[in-house]
DNA sequence: TATTTTATGTCAAACGATTGACATATTGTG
DNA sequence: CACAATATGTCAATCGTTTGACATAAAATA
């Protein structure tokens, strides 16, 4: 059996409460007994139970980690930071993997709150569930929109699809096409389509748009693109997320288009794990350490019931990083 | 506030034992009694406190998951499924990113024990820590050998090292390259150095070998690949992981050698990612669905105190999968 | 009809830590 | 020396749920 606050008090030859008021930092104490407790602390290896504290009205420095898939290696990385992040506060972090599928998110909110977890930091796709409301948690978003209240952190999209048209347009390509990794409204990801179009607009230059469902497969994706890429000949492609526009420029290339000089490929989000493991992409990279650090900060913020000064939506800026999929 | 378990007992009109029966079912309950009681719950969606049930001996439904990084395609697919399968059971992921460093680890470890998890799975490469000896708590390990009869789960290394080199050997390699990605003694994946190294003896070729500190960066790898590629030339090379599998390739291209034509290249792991995003790597495949169902599966039993049936190590088995970078 | 079985209720003690109220020493300060 | 500040102790209630002991009443069975 794990130790208790009395054996504690006992081996260390002071009262409970005493022991208490040394964890808690209440009241008087001398030197010399604190050093007697956490001693005696050390010597048995003592946690205090965390269930016992949280019955208390103490917080259970748990946060909810609401995300789609680890398997996406930007969502991955969003995750690692957060908890990082968490950590160095004495948080720890739940996680969630919505798999994009409504009821799931709905279940693990449902366990979030019976958890009595702190707060809850969601970058899942799924929307309009009501039980966001009713869980009366501390929630912050990552990337998405939600109706009440909610504060959003995200890269600025409408910039990044800007600057993805403007740098192809300015490199020569004429002849367009954008490809939506996931089509849902309402996302702030759909800025990046609108910044893209329009500055192609802005240059009388045709957009040939491409959407995917957010659970196509990468098979179905390369089977679409493939197609896509033989009709229609784009000089330029801007594809939203990076994944699909790996697909892409491999795509292209068994269509035997050269990358760049026949075609040039831009992607969005830019993780590390892209930046070291796929040297070829350019992409419009997100800050994903202060997204990771803005999202712990406002959630903490909201957790100290400090309700001042609490944005709606924080946009961060985003940067191009360009490489051989784009020409010089 | 959230509602209680007497708020739910004057909503339904029964006592609160009545609702706790109902809840825990015990005892003999009419449906009649059972559908007021549930659709009070559902009225006041009503969660019962998870802390007040661990206080009373109850089990948290909560599991540490300590892994080195998300950034490991491989660690965040583990993770994943390791992560549907206990929600599927209705247990909760604590995620722990230890970032190979033992101090985090450590920490980590009183938290969880703070937190009183139910179980621990584990796949970081830090051993020796005497916390997880005393933390008293059931511990299941991914691919790592620990020494007091701790289960592990882990690919069959040994079998995978011999595939790859037989493979290679086979299609014509003669001058051949062992890349270990991390040098760490006692690890399982040791094996698969020394399953490559045994057939090439076996078959008096010579063995280049490299090995990198587990915290070696992309850029060092990149620039100690690039160097030993073209110091030794060799015409086959053995990656004992599949991200610096990815390095070697383009190092190789980058240096003018053919793949598979002057070099061919094997990896280890084939998570999704690799397997949809990089299509030319051939690679050892780890049965990942089934590692994660192990895990979970022996966690459970030792959850349950069937201490019977309960192997040291599980070997489960590879399979290669064969595409450009080697030869037809 | 007598006896089980079923169905519910009341009550109170746990679980482990926190905290307020209050008591009692030992110091230190003016 | 008086009075405050410091240091510790005792005691009991509290958080929300579980559970055992016991009581009671209705329904089912013999």
């Amino acid at each position: 059996m794990q130790p208790k606050l009395a054996d504690v008090a006992k081996l260390a030859g002071v009262s409970v409460t005493t022991v208490s008021r040394v964890i808690n930092e209440r009241g008087y104490l001398s030197a010399e007994t604190k050093e007697k407790v956490f001693s005696a602390m050390q010597q048995l290896n003592y946690q205090p139970s965390l269930a016992a504290r949280v019955l208390q009205g103490k917080q259970f420095k748990l946060v909810g980690l609401i995300f789609a898939s680890l398997e996406n290696p930007l969502i991955a990385q969003v995750v690692e930071e957060i908890e990082n992040n968490l950590f160095s506060h004495g948080y720890k972090a739940i996680i969630c993997n919505s798999m994009d599928n409504p009821e799931k998110e709905q279940q693990y909110l449902k366990m979030l709150m019976a958890n009595q977890v702190d707060g809850i930091i969601t970058g899942s796709h799924n929307e309009g569930i009501k039980e966001y409301k009713m869980s009366g948690l501390p929630i912050v978003s990552y990337d998405r929109y939600f109706q009440n209240k909610i504060p959003t952190v995200s890269s600025d999209n409408q910039a990044g699809g800007e600057l993805a048209a403007r740098t192809m347009i300015e490199k020569g390509s004429k002849k367009l096409m954008l490809v939506s990794g996931s089509l849902e409204k309402r996302a702030p990801n759909n800025s990046r389509i609108t910044g893209f179009e329009e500055i192609a607009k802005a240059h009388q230059l045709p957009v040939s748009v491409v959407e995917f469902p957010f659970n196509a497969t990468p098979t179905i994706r390369r089977a679409t693109l493939r197609e896509k890429l033989g009709a229609y000949q784009p000089d330029g492609v801007f594809c939203t997320d990076d994944q699909t526009a790996l697909l892409c420029i491999q795509e292209a290339k068994k269509l035997g288009m050269r990358v760049p000089e026949d075609v040039q490929v831009i992607g969005y989000d830019g993780s590390n794990y892209v930046q070291e493991y796929h040297p070829e992409l350019s992409t419009i990279v997100q800050p994903v350490s202060d997204i990771a650090d803005l999202l712990v900060r406002i959630l903490f913020n909201r957790l100290q019931k400090n309700e001042d000064q609490l944005l709606d939506n924080y946009v961060l800026p985003i940067k191009l990083l360009q490489r051989d999929s784009l020409r010089n």
